[in-house]
DNA sequence: AATCCGTGGAT
DNA sequence: TATCCAAGGAT
């Protein structure tokens, strides 16, 4: 590294950070559980999105051993509308692991948490250094936004191989004194000030120690590739009835939407429709149409229940809308 | 290395 | 409307 303002780049932003912070939630605590459900709910995910739902899972949740005792359905029913199903399975995995082989305490070396289900670098550095003031690197989106103009690289940080250079370049940047705010003190920064489109470089603490300010064009970076190709796909989601019951079945433990409840899902189907819509996932586009019918399934594995069972079981977003159609449906019978 | 895995907000 | 993408990880 020839970057020449180590020092005082980290004592700006801790500075920075200890000052113009959010409140947020966990940010109360250092109790190294409750760190790490944060940072597994806000991955890929807002932080406004998070809020609630961090409250609520912690009232139900508040210790390893409460999560490890849940019921996976419950455990799911708290995630829903969050996305990205398996992090909430790999997560309960992982505290089960620590209830049992850590005797309840999270571990705090990389090597042992990265054994977790659903712990890779970003997670583990986070929980490391923000619980237990450990000086690992944390390099998740905003990490890599503001490297790459404090640095001035003008690589392609889509490039897998970019992010270790950053992972190391936060292990000579990073505080010895407070890695918990320096690592957070750069994430904070890339989501407030270091932002993506024009960056607020005339209130950024460390503009003096920016080399693409100095360059004169921060605006233009970072570089980064990527096209995501999202594949249609058509279906007709029946809804069968009988009398006050519905039938439901449970998605498989592998793949799109693992484990979550659905009505049946078909190619096709022949009727008038009482709803269309489309979902659209990261990769691909749901395509539905929603059908109401007296007759009994094709498919076996599910069982009728009532919507009052219905609404205690996981859902995707595109099953509650129909869910929520229906419900209107049966309340005029 | 390239894909898969959700959702909703911002532009 | 279309695109991007937000405190990533698993395969």
């Amino acid at each position: 590294m020839n970057y020449p303002y180590r020092d005082q780049f980290a004592s700006a932003l801790v500075t920075w950070f200890e000052r113009e912070q959010r409140d947020l939630p966990w940010r109360k605590t250092k109790d190294p559980y409750k760190i790490w459900v944060s940072e597994v709910m806000l991955q890929q995910t807002r932080v406004d999105t998070v809020i609630p739902y961090y409250e609520r899972f912690m009232k139900s949740f508040p210790t390893v051993q409460a999560l490890a005792d849940a019921d996976e359905e419950v455990v799911l029913k708290h995630w829903e509308g969050l996305g990205y199903y398996s992090r909430a399975r790999n997560l309960q995995s992982a505290v089960r692991e620590v209830h049992e082989t850590y005797g309840g305490i999270v571990p705090n070396t990389r090597e042992e948490m990265s054994t977790l289900k659903g712990v890779g670098p970003y997670t583990a550095g986070a929980v490391l250094s923000i619980a237990y003031g450990v000086p690992e690197h944390a390099v998740d989106g905003n990490v890599m936004r503001v490297l790459s103009r404090v640095l001035n690289c003008e690589e392609d940080i889509a490039k897998p191989k970019i992010k270790p250079i950053f992972e190391k370049a936060v292990m000579f940047l990073i505080d010895h004194n407070n890695p918990s705010y320096f690592n957070q003190g750069l994430m904070e920064l890339g989501a407030l000030v270091c932002t993506k489109g024009k960056p607020h470089c005339l209130l950024c603490p460390v503009q003096a120690y920016c080399l693409a300010y100095q360059e004169g064009k921060p605006e233009d970076l970072p570089v980064k590739t990527k096209k995501v190709k999202n594949k249609p796909l058509h279906y007709a989601v029946v809804v069968h009835r009988d009398g006050d019951k519905v039938y439901v079945e449970q998605r498989p433990s592998t793949g799109l939407l693992s484990n979550m409840w659905q009505f049946p899902m078909y190619d096709n189907f022949i009727g008038e429709p009482i709803m269309q819509f489309k979902h659209v996932f990261s990769h691909l586009t749901w395509h539905i149409k929603a059908y109401y019918v007296t007759t009994p399934p094709q498919s076996e594995g599910g069982s009728f229940k009532t919507l009052q069972e219905i609404e205690q079981l996981p859902m995707p977003v595109p099953m509650l809308k129909i869910l929520d159609f229906i419900k209107i449906e049966m309340e005029n019978l």
